[in-house]
DNA sequence: TGAGCAACTTAGCATCTGTCTA
DNA sequence: TAGACAGATGCTAAGTTGCTCA
């Protein structure tokens, strides 16, 4: 079957970055070439397997390549492979001491990741050395192969074992002789979910992919609650209410500094920030304060008050600052830890969020509001049945309620005081266990489309021109997720800034511009503008034409669609497929395609330039954008001073080193006035070619800010490359992984650092 | 069937921290 | 050694998705 139209999909160009969308263009040809060929000849074996097979180690591969980086973590160190926990029939509370006992001095340093490596890897070797687990042999359907692969993979098959009853309990804080017994009986506890046998028995594809809602995460789970912001401390300085000081509650004050901090942001100069604001303190104000208005209120005196202070924090020694650092890890070291099912974790946001003024984005209806200080019982906290209840930090309150929900993975959770029906949770960083499993299942699922797309394109082509308008609108909309990289684009109501997505775009947002080109314009997730011009099929260029007609501005472009409905339908497609698995596929897909055609024999600096280009156009497609920095024209101006000095300076070597040619002496004085030594024309020629290296350095780094001034390449290192890809690549081309990754990156894909240099998305 | 809610992921900006340079 | 700077990390807003219930 024809995975595409044999003019291939539409060319795209962005009106602002043309060439580097033309790249993006071609990017796209190649990948639907690639993937035809894929439905053609079968989809090659399932990649999962090659992670069992014997392959270099990270480590070895930098000790071959690097020699110097011993300060930086070693992905050796950092390996924590979920495969270990996952595979092995103990479960992992069983090959721990019980009775551990968080924020005691046992847990108060970090287990090392290669101490948790070590207790899980024993019995994976012996597991993934058997070659029956391969599927190599394996030559069916496109589908069914598909469906090998996650079968195959036991890594995606949730962490979550079988459905276990939601027990609910509302208790009161419990004294610390009570968690001394909860304790206890947490002693003999022991998680009794195995994995590989569930997905055995399970037939359900779809079951065996989901992330498993409703499902038991976990058998145990120990933590210390969290922490909050101390109280407030009033500082006494008073506002100026036309002219005159004005003294104030500590409320009133509080508040009033969380406004005058504000003074150098881009919010003093929205009218919605103010007004809301002001509303607000009015009410803690009272009705018959002095104060009557904002205008003339002269916040100058606290803001220099917090300068000073800011100035005095910075002024600090180093001792100062070191003790204070230590002093704030000692107190929240034991919030920092939760054990789940015997292992201990990282969590995430252990810190109530403090009061401040809400920084909705774009223009927001609710920004400036009063968010206000969260107290224990805003609180609700998730623990083990049997676990000590945390001791409520703030002497005399309690949580609001302790529940023992083991189908969730927040550890607390408490209702936004802005948007009052949103909640805020807990949960465990970005490195623990389910963090990483669940970022699996995505690229998992995000490779198995790979398979699927063809299809995919071939019934959206086919729906183009389907005389069903609901079945043309899903076509179109479909088409736009997979080429452009929307996203689904979710109902939003008037308390929220007005931005929309793919299924909620209006009449307005789209512009057919003659000759099949559709001009986008709108504000997407975050109020960050999208905005690019397109050359499209001319079947839906036609298709938007026909959803136009008749409507009105701020009429929905498509009327027939929402995401249920859009998602409803790809689940036909394939299973558990959503909208924004297409995000993740066309990322990693396209670091894929660029990486392996674009990387040649050269130094690291090299390669890593070239990751850094395919990383840039994956952040271009997904329109990652960043606000240019305050200081840039700053930094760019610096650098082109520095470089027309350099410049001068070698304009003077050269005509010394015409002069020591000559054996004549150097000129005099040189243009930064010092004296100049006597050098033969050998030193002058390396002095030469120093200053020249610096000033081709100096025009590459300008070269690099001005092209990422604007573009956010974190986000899809983060959310949408698959590590896999990284790390692969860089053992195919002896590049450190740390140039790629962080220490906090290689720690979240931990699970990744094991994959054959073969890996292929 | 759709609204509302809950859970979790994705996102940009602010702040912190470590390194480089004068 | 201080200040500048870049990169790393933290914070929290803003999305997506799936489920429940009327």
């Amino acid at each position: 079957m024809a995975v595409e139209a044999s003019d291939g999909p539409a060319s795209f160009k962005r009106s602002s970055a043309s060439k580097s969308n033309q790249l993006h263009s071609e990017m796209r040809n190649s990948a639907s070439d690639r993937k035809e060929s894929l439905l053609e000849k079968k989809i090659p074996k399932c990649d999962d397997s090659e992670d069992e097979e014997d392959n270099m180690s990270l480590s070895a591969i930098r000790m071959k390549v690097t020699h110097d980086n011993d300060k930086k973590a070693t992905p050796n160190a950092l390996k924590k492979s979920y495969d270990d926990s996952d595979d092995d029939d103990i479960p992992l509370s069983a090959r721990l001491p019980h009775n551990t006992n968080l924020g005691e001095s046992t847990l108060s340093v970090k287990r090392p990741l290669d101490e948790i490596g070590s207790l899980h890897s024993s019995s994976k070797k012996s597991k993934l050395s058997n070659p029956g687990s391969s599927i190599n042999a394996k030559q069916i359907s496109v589908k069914s192969d598909a469906k090998v692969e996650e079968e195959e993979d036991d890594d995606d098959i949730p962490i979550s074992g079988k459905m276990n009853k939601v027990v609910k309990l509302v208790d009161k804080p419990s004294s610390s002789k009570k968690l001394k017994n909860v304790t206890k009986v947490n002693k003999g506890a022991a998680p009794s979910f195995k994995k590989k046998e569930k997905v055995k028995k399970s037939g359900n594809e779809s079951e065996q992919l989901s992330s498993g809602d409703g499902q038991k995460k976990w058998t145990t789970l120990v933590h210390n609650g969290i922490i909050f912001p101390p109280p407030y401390k009033p500082h006494g300085v008073k506002i100026l209410y036309k002219g005159k000081p004005v003294t104030l509650t500590p409320e009133q004050e509080e508040v009033a500094t969380l406004f005058a901090v504000m003074r150098d942001t881009e919010y003093m100069q929205k009218e919605i920030f103010k007004d809301n604001f002001w509303n607000d303190w009015r009410e803690l104000l009272g009705e018959n304060h002095v104060i009557q208005n904002l205008k003339d209120c002269d916040f100058t005196p606290i803001y220099d008050w917090c300068q000073i202070e800011k100035d005095k924090k910075k002024q600090m020694s180093l001792e100062e600052k070191k003790a204070l650092r230590e002093e704030k890890i000692k107190q929240e070291e034991k919030y920092m830890w939760a054990i789940v099912d015997g292992v201990k974790e990282k969590v995430g946001n252990f810190r109530a969020e403090p009061p401040g003024l809400f920084r909705g984005r774009g223009v927001h209806p609710k920004m400036g509001k009063l968010k206000r200080r969260i107290r224990p019982n805003d609180v609700v906290i998730n623990i083990g049945k049997d676990a000590p209840i945390p001791e409520c930090p703030i002497p005399g309150e309690s949580w609001a309620e302790i529940t023992h929900d083991d189908t969730v993975t927040w550890l607390a959770k408490w209702r936004d005081p802005i948007k009052p029906n949103k909640l805020k949770n807990v949960s465990l960083a970005a490195s623990s266990s389910w963090k990483g499993q669940s970022d699996k299942e995505k690229y998992q699922k995000a490779r198995m489309l790979k398979s699927y797309i063809g299809n995919i394109r071939a019934a959206y082509t086919k729906g183009f021109t389907s005389k069903d308008i609901t079945k043309q609108q899903i076509a179109v909309a479909t088409y736009f997720i997979d080429k452009l990289a929307l996203r689904a684009g979710n109902e939003k109501d008037d308390e929220e800034a007005d931005t929309v997505g793919c299924c909620t775009l209006k009449v307005e947002n789209v512009t057919a511009e003659g000759h099949n080109k559709l001009k986008f314009d709108f504000l997407g997730k975050d109020s960050i503008k999208y905005e690019n011009t397109v050359e499209v099929e001319l079947p839906v260029y036609k298709a938007i034409l026909k959803f136009q007609k008749d409507k009105q501005p701020g009429d929905d472009l498509f009327d027939k669609l929402d995401t249920s409905i859009l998602n409803a339908h790809l689940k036909e497609l394939m299973p558990n497929l959503t909208a924004k698995v297409f995000r993740t596929f066309n990322a990693s897909f396209t670091l894929d395609d660029m990486l392996n055609k674009e990387t040649k024999d050269g130094d690291v600096a090299e390669k890593t330039a070239v990751y850094q280009h395919a990383n840039k156009q994956v952040a271009i497609i997904c329109n990652h954008q960043r606000s240019v920095s305050k200081n840039h024209s700053a930094q760019i101006s610096k650098l082109n001073e520095k470089i027309d000095e350099l410049q001068a300076v070698l304009k003077e070597l050269k005509i010394d080193l015409d002069r020591a040619r000559k054996e004549k002496p150097p000129l005099k004085r040189s243009s930064d006035g010092k004296n100049k030594r006597n050098l033969n024309p050998e030193a002058i020629e390396k002095k030469i070619a120093q200053t020249s290296a610096k000033i081709e350095k100096m025009q590459r780094d300008i070269h690099t800010k001005e092209d990422l001034k604007t573009v956010a390449l974190g986000t899809s290192k983060i959310n949408y490359l698959d590590p896999r890809i990284t790390v692969a690549w860089c053992k195919r081309h002896e590049v450190p992984i740390e140039k790629i990754y962080t220490k906090t990156l290689l720690e979240k894909f931990a699970w990744a650092m094991d994959v054959d240099p073969d890996f292929r998305f």
